[in-house]
DNA sequence: CCTTAAAAACGAATGCTGTTAGTTTTACTG
DNA sequence: CAGTAAAACTAACAGCATTCGTTTTTAAGG
């Protein structure tokens, strides 16, 4: 039984290519184990649990949306970023989707690990929508909107559940993106006309 | 052995039952033979497997989440009609959480029974878009526009993931249904004027 | 180079899980 | 009352996550 150099870092990373393969749902201890010529037991020599294993992948897939998210904004403001931030997110759902399940398949209830990447969701995010003047009350209410959007969308069109109509899914994406996008310059400018203090 | 009268129906009820109590994750066959006084094998009198049964819950907890959706929307249109629709499927998904989940858990993917729900799904949300004069087209890119929304919302909200901020979350959700109800009626207005023929 | 101690693999076992097969009991129908 | 179909049963299987105690391997210190 020679040793296989295994860490968490490593057990985690096989984890992740495991279910971008097999998909989340047939995901085993006994399967990861078995990929990386190791009985079950061993395992929990690298990780707690399989729930702190799922965490672990969780937080990987964040670290790499997070990446595609920034990647795709770089140098873009305003309503460019956006969409660019939106497209690249529904591109990531898209390219490992049983990667981004898992992201949203952990509940985030008191898990210090997935607690703290939050921030790195959200980071992004509230950057691309301070190109349009909100206050920061305003700015995190509309992170939420945005959020949303991008989620649902991207759950329903992964679980079929927008095949319903023959209605191509690329232009109801740009549509709600649109919508959002209206609705934040709208906001913008309000706030920016509220925050005069000697209106001509 | 005296016989517990059952059958798919009620079985299904009972794992409905289950599940809004224990939660879904927690859902198993021997579970749910306890409760019915009965051995699991039993139960595959009445029902074909396991996802089969949750088929079942999803399909139910569709009726009632449509049903709540249709009641609030009961002799309003417009705008009205839309607050009303989104503030019953929030309700919705807040009230009956692991229902909910159930709803979006199971893949739509080749599944009789839950095609025919996805009309089910659709349809109120159909006739509320009906009252703002878009075509065909339109209406099917704005429902999915709206799904997404309502979904991604509750999606978030029960994972935890909206807690990051302290902000009101009911005022994120008001503030995304009209950011949807702005969109709708300019587009609703734009469709009009296409629509004319010979314009002044 | 040898010793020591920690780290990592192991085998075995526990109590779950969904599911199938074959059998027995129940309830209805003629 | 006889026969039949449905519904319950028992037993079994393979797989699951996880724990315990043991054995092996590696690395560090003297």
């Amino acid at each position: 039984m020679p040793r296989q150099g295994l860490n968490r870092e490593a057990v985690v990373q096989a984890a992740a290519d495991l279910i971008e393969e097999k998909g989340l749902a047939s995901f085993s201890m006994g399967g990861l184990a078995r990929r990386l010529a190791v009985r079950p037991s061993s395992l929990y020599n690298h990780v707690q649990s399989m729930d702190g294993l799922l965490e672990g992948v969780a937080a990987l897939a964040i670290d790499r949306l997070t990446q595609a998210e920034r990647e795709a904004c770089e140098g873009k403001t305003g309503e460019a970023a956006l969409f660019a931030l939106a497209e690249a997110y529904r591109w990531y759902a898209r390219a490992h989707p049983e990667l981004y399940r898992a992201v949203m398949h952990v509940g985030r209830w008191g898990r210090p690990e997935l607690e703290a990447r939050a921030g790195d969701i959200v980071r992004p995010i509230m950057e691309v929508l301070a190109g349009f003047g909100l206050d920061e009350t305003e700015q995190r209410h509309w992170q939420r909107v945005l959020r949303s959007v991008m989620h649902g969308f991207a759950a329903h069109e992964q679980a079929g559940a927008f095949s319903h109509f023959p209605e191509d899914r690329d232009e109801s994406y740009r549509l709600a993106v649109r919508c959002v996008a209206g609705g934040l310059r709208r906001a913008g400018r309000k706030s920016h006309e509220d925050g005069r203090t000697d209106p001509v």
